[in-house]
DNA sequence: TGAGCAAGTTAGTCACACCTAATTCAAATG
DNA sequence: CATTTGAATTAGGTGTGACTAACTTGCTCA
C-alpha cells in the first residue's frame, strides 16, 4: 500500500520485467472478455469487449491502449485486439480461478449451480493461487466447471475443443450436452427443468422454419425450446 | 457496473436511507481499523488510523470527513473519531467475514494459522454474507477464530470481554492464553514453537526489571520472552 | 504565558477506470 | 468514386483514494 506509485515505466535497470504487472479486478475482466471472444472471433473488436464488460465502447479503447502498453496484447488502432501470450496466460489464470471457484461452491459448500457465477466472478480477484488449488485439491481436481466449461490446468493448458451448438444439430441427431452458459441464473433453473445439464443425452426432433422453435427430447420427454437458448447449449455429437 | 454513478446525495424522494452505502474495500479497511482502536482508547486518532492502515495521515484527514458524511463515523476535526451505530455495525460484518474466512481456510482447507490473515484481508472485500454464513456452517459455527478472537454473530453481537495481556500478569500468577496478535507470520510461528497458542496454560515465574525480559513456564518449559511478545498474548487470570 | 512541537488539516496532484460528446476512420453501397 | 454509416477513437471530465508540501491547532513545559 505504501508503493501504489509503483506505475513509472522505469527505463533499463532491469532487463525489462514486465512480467511482473500486477492485474488489478478490472484488468483481469479484460482478459477474461477478449480471450473469450477470441474463441469465437480471431480478434476481438472494441464494441464487443465493451458488451462484455458493460461498459462504454470509448472507456475499452483507453484500456486496451494500456494493456497493449504492458504487453498483454496486441492492439492496431482500429483493428481489434490479440492476446499476447502474457496476455493469454493471464487470463486462464483467471479464468481457472473463476471455475474452480464454482465447481467449490457447489461441491464444498452446497451451493446451487444457478448462483455460483456472481459470487465466483468477485472471489476471482481477491484468491491467491495457493487457495486455489487447495480448494481444487478438496474437491478432486475437477476438469469442469459446475457448468460444464473446462479448467484450465495451474501451468495453463486447457481443453480448448469447439463444441457445436444445440441450435446446429441436424433432426434427428442425438449429442451429449458438455456445456451450458453459465451467467444467467434464470436459463440455468430452467435449463435444469428440463434436465438439460452436463451430461445429459438430447436429441432434435424438428426445427421450425425461420430461426423458429425447436423440438428436442430429453430422457423420454419432449420440449419446444427458443434458438436463444439452443444456441447456449453445448453438445458433443453422439454417434448414430 | 451500468450504476456506477450512485454517489450523487439524492435529496428527499425516500426517507434518508442512509443505511444502503455500499463499502469499498478501503472503506471497509477503515472502520475495522477504527473499531479496533476503539476498544483500547475511546476516539480513534488519526495518526493511529494512519499508521495501522499504512497511508499518510493526511489521507486519513479526507476520507474521515467522507465516512462522518455518510453517517458512519462521528467526527470533529482536531478531536479524532468515533464509530455511529451504523459505523459500527458495518465494522463488525466486515469482522465477521474476516475471522470467518481465516478460521475455514485452517479448518476446512488444512492452512497454517501462521498465513491465513494475509488471504482474509483480501477475500474479506469479496465474500458475500451467504457465503461467510456457509463457511461458518460448514466448519461448526465456531466461536473464535485461529488466533482466539472472538467471531462476530450475523447479527452484530460480539463478546467484547477484555482480556489482560500476558505481560501484565504478576509473577507467580497462571493464566489461560485466550488470544493472540494474527498479523505476523513470524510471530505466530514462534508463539506455535513456544506451545503459546489459544488455551494454552502459561504461567508467570519473573520479569526482569525495566521493561526487560519475562520468565513464563508453558506446559512444564521456561522460557523467556520479550516484552513485545507478551503484550501481543492476551490472557484470562486462572484462580490460584 | 507563550514558544515549541507534534498532531492534524488544507491545498494541490496524481493514477485509475470510468463517463459523454465530438470526431475520425474504414468499409460497404449507390 | 463519393457518400453514408457504424465502429472506433480522441477530447475533456468525474469520483475515489492515495500522495506531498505547507499550514493550523492545541497541548506541554519552561
Amino acid at each position: 500500500m505504501a508503493e501504489k506509485r509503483a506505475s513509472a515505466p522505469r527505463q533499463s535497470e532491469t532487463p525489462v520485467r514486465e512480467t511482473a504487472v500486477d492485474l488489478t479486478g478490472p484488468v483481469e475482466d479484460y482478459l477474461k472478455a477478449i480471450y473469450d471472444i477470441e474463441r469465437d472471433q480471431q480478434a476481438a473488436a472494441t464494441n464487443e469487449i465493451a458488451q462484455r464488460l458493460q461498459i462504454a465502447p470509448a472507456s475499452v479503447s483507453g484500456m486496451v491502449r494500456r494493456l497493449a502498453e504492458q504487453g498483454l496484447l496486441e492492439y492496431e488502432r482500429y483493428k481489434g485486439v490479440k492476446l499476447t501470450a502474457a496476455g493469454r496466460r493471464a487470463a486462464l489464470r483467471t479464468i481457472r480461478r473463476h471455475r474452480v471457484i464454482e465447481a467449490y461452491l457447489v461441491q464444498a459448500l452446497g451451493y446451487s449451480w444457478d448462483v455460483v457465477h456472481e459470487e465466483a466472478e468477485r472471489l476471482e480477484h481477491a484468491a491467491s493461487d495457493d487457495l486455489i488449488d487447495r480448494m481444487a485439491t478438496a474437491i478432486g481436481e475437477p476438469s469442469t466447471d459446475p457448468h460444464g466449461a473446462p479448467i484450465p490446468t495451474r501451468d495453463g493448458r486447457v481443453d480448448e475443443r469447439r463444441h457445436r451448438r444445440l441450435s446446429e444439430l441436424r433432426p434427428g441427431q442425438r449429442a451429449l450436452v458438455t456445456r451450458v452458459g453459465d451467467e444467467d441464473p434464470e436459463l440455468l433453473r430452467y435449463l435444469a427443468s428440463l434436465g438439460l445439464l452436463p451430461n445429459a443425452t438430447v436429441t432434435l426432433d424438428e426445427r421450425a422454419p425461420f430461426e423458429g422453435p425447436l423440438t428436442i427430447r430429453v430422457e423420454q420427454a419432449r420440449y419446444q425450446v427458443g434458438t436463444a437458448l439452443a444456441e447456449r447449449v453445448l453438445v458433443e455429437l453422439l454417434p448414430d
